[in-house]
DNA sequence: CGTGGTTTTGATCATAATCAACGTCTGTGG
DNA sequence: CCACAGACGTTGATTATGATCAAAACCACG
């Protein structure tokens, strides 16, 4: 667990469109800066805090993909998601002082962190930064919705191509390419967030390369008709 | 759409241990007091916002309950929650300026109206205010986490046994019978927050009536045996 | 006192889980 | 750099769970 003190600006990081200080005045950004305190390098399979860990902090992930997940009274667990660079994560600590999941790295990253009674102070003064807490949270209420909807009410295949859409306009967002990507989760994870199994998820991969879909080969995947994985999720569009 | 503007006091409020104003002091009670623009009463089957209303404020819920759900392209909704007394509805706005789901009262109801630009404009003054909303969301995150548990990972009869302790105990919380309850939604209802077709709620109820963990008749659902449906949920015990 | 929404129950079917075997890749240590 | 062990992934056969289709009973309410 190797953290640095070197200071991170805000003001100057290349994610801060998708990140914290999205829609702040310059002026506004440069206060920001001090609620990162420091930085922290997490590497593959390491827990950048875990179910029971006293909450103090936020995490802004700057490099690398996570995976957050809740484990059950008898040892099942969850994923209840996948986060990547710009996107936060901690915020189900807040309600009890303690963290309720386990955030596990899926590669080496590297977070910001940004303790919480920081944040609550800045935001007081900081209009702007007030209203981008608030979003965050309600964007993850929103983005657990449409997990409640994958879960509840498509079937295998349908759960995957919105799984597999939803990673890729992610990755584009971020500069990468809109069609090809690399599956930083195993099969498994991939079948906990969906609720599926894992060879459920392996057959139902099979399949769309079948249907020439996508191309898979292990953990890299190329969408090759993404319009038609989109017809999957809407079927027949009625 | 019937609104009401009476004034009505936070801090003589019977619900305030459940509600906003959890742990402030006297003095920051009275000053909260004037977030609730109005109450709001709703009717069974009315929806107190839909999908694509402008989102203006959250809710408070004095009285009824409601069901929240969101809605697929092809048509197909999901029930997201059910909410009673003291809980907060319309976080989901918060992010775009905009529901994303509609919230139905299944039985006539009452709100108390809180703008979210007074809530904000005073929650930068009144700490324990800010640090309330942030613990509301949070717990909705945290919440919602656990249903994300439950339709990933859990079998019919575990949804359910989790569905009606979670209810009782909720109506405990609030004053009434730790075992006996009226089930205000119907069984497509349960079926669709469980991810369950309601011909299997019905089923599963009545193999719980067999099996002595509970009574129902219709919408009264008595629980015999709370550490039976416990046991459900962590089978064995391991 | 119908009428329509809701609930129950039965029979059958579809989907995904499970069990099993094998193949493939990755990372580690010699 | 290679060999090996263990994790990861694929595919097949079978089964279990819950969905679907169907019919009847029940209730609430206008």
């Amino acid at each position: 667990m190797k953290t640095e003190n070197i200071k991170v600006a805000c003001s100057s990081c290349n994610l801060r469109e998708l990140c914290m200080p999205v829609g702040l005045e310059p002026t506004e950004l440069q206060r920001i800066d001090d609620i990162v305190a420091k930085r922290r390098k997490v590497r593959r399979r390491e827990m950048l805090f875990r179910n029971g860990d006293r909450f103090t902090s936020l995490y802004a992930i700057r490099t690398g993909v996570f995976k957050t997940r809740v484990a059950s009274q008898d040892g099942r667990d969850q994923v209840t998601g996948f986060q990547m660079a710009g996107e936060i994560i901690g915020l189900d600590g807040i309600v009890n002082d303690q963290h309720t999941c386990d955030a596990v790295a899926l590669e080496d990253s590297e977070v910001c962190v940004m303790p919480f009674d920081r944040i609550e102070e800045l935001s007081r003064e900081v209009t702007a930064l007030q209203r981008h807490v608030h979003q965050i949270m309600s964007r993850e209420i929103v983005r657990e919705h449409g997990v409640m909807m994958l879960l509840g009410s498509m079937r295998a295949e349908e759960r995957l191509a919105a799984f597999l859409l939803n990673l890729a306009q992610r990755l584009h967002a971020r500069g990468f390419s809109r069609s090809e990507l690399v599956l930083r989760m195993t099969r498994e994870e991939i079948g906990s967030y969906l609720g599926l199994k894992l060879e459920t998820v392996s057959r139902t991969l099979s399949k769309f390369m079948d249907d020439g879909l996508i191309e898979v080969q292990q953990r890299n995947l190329r969408i090759v008709d993404s319009e038609g994985l989109r017809r999957l999720i809407t079927p027949a569009a009625c």
